[in-house]
DNA sequence: CTCTGTGCAAACACTTTGCAGCTAA
DNA sequence: TTAGCTGCAAAGTGTTTGCACAGAG
């Protein structure tokens, strides 16, 4: 990583701090160590962890909280709209901080997730039958399969 | 339900019998009384059921039948190809006998799955930076929020 | 007859809950 | 000060595993 985007990370991450301050005075939290450093730890992972990893990884930075801490957080957090549950079929919970549009491949091997863009999916059109019975909260376009790494391995 | 519609379900039935013990032939499975039945109440169910909630409904028409049994099996269905496991955030996992092309919904509140079938989501264009990364196996559109009857009552 | 599949029980992994003490506001 | 939050421990829920016997091929 050059020296340029750690710059640009960085800041990307005061930032989301500040945002998530925010969002906590609005839902009426209080702002905790633990859950900045819950919400730190999330926002600057790219592996959309699940509660225990998260809380392995956070313990060396914060010794001392706790699995129900992080548990419990992640919930909160995910209700009032800063992050969100991975979509995915069984396996572990995974939690996300990034709320802009993007779209997940899960692999059913390794279990990663792998993040991408695809323009097209961001803004998907539902049919009028489905708007009238549903209120839709979320939609996003779901990938299984394969990747790279596993393919090379097992086949 | 007519009389019609119920022969035509029943006939329904008996064709997906006959077409999952062929595919657990080609995979070499043995056709055994539990597997019949497991993937019987599947496909006659409509709601997406969970190993335990199958297990339960199961057990009145053949006692004795596992809940490991049951788990065991829908895990070997996956793995053949005539069942899928239900994609969604968190919870307990759901499975699905229908292999055919159509979506779901997930309400939040009552964990209910909804299936629709909107031809645009049958045939997703996938870009071919993804193409080339990944060997996908499943693609789909998944949405997420509060159901018809949810709204009603708790709002 | 052989080898897979099943049932049982125990282990396991993950999540949730009750409660007492702590702390942000 | 005080309502909300945390840590601990325990219970709950869902899933997996080892093993001996049963039954499909």
């Amino acid at each position: 990583m050059t020296a340029k985007s750690t710059r640009q990370r960085n800041a990307g991450i005061e930032q989301k701090m500040n945002r998530f301050v925010q969002n906590c005075r609005r839902a009426g939290l209080k702002i905790t160590p633990q859950r900045l450093a819950v919400y730190r730890h999330l926002a600057e992972s790219k592996e959309h962890p699940s509660a225990d990893k998260l809380w392995r990884r956070l313990k060396r930075a914060f010794p001392g909280i706790s699995l129900d801490t992080v548990n419990r957080t992640l919930i909160t957090l995910a209700e009032i709209g800063v992050t969100s549950v991975v979509e995915g079929s069984g396996d572990v919970r995974r939690y996300d901080a990034d709320m802009d549009n993007h779209q997940h491949f899960k692999c059913i091997k390794c279990k990663r997730i792998f993040d991408f863009h695809y323009r097209p999916f961001d803004d998907i059109k539902l049919p009028a039958s489905i708007l009238a019975r549903f209120k839709v909260l979320r939609k996003t376009v779901y990938l299984e399969g394969i990747c790279a790494s596993c393919r090379r391995k097992t086949n």
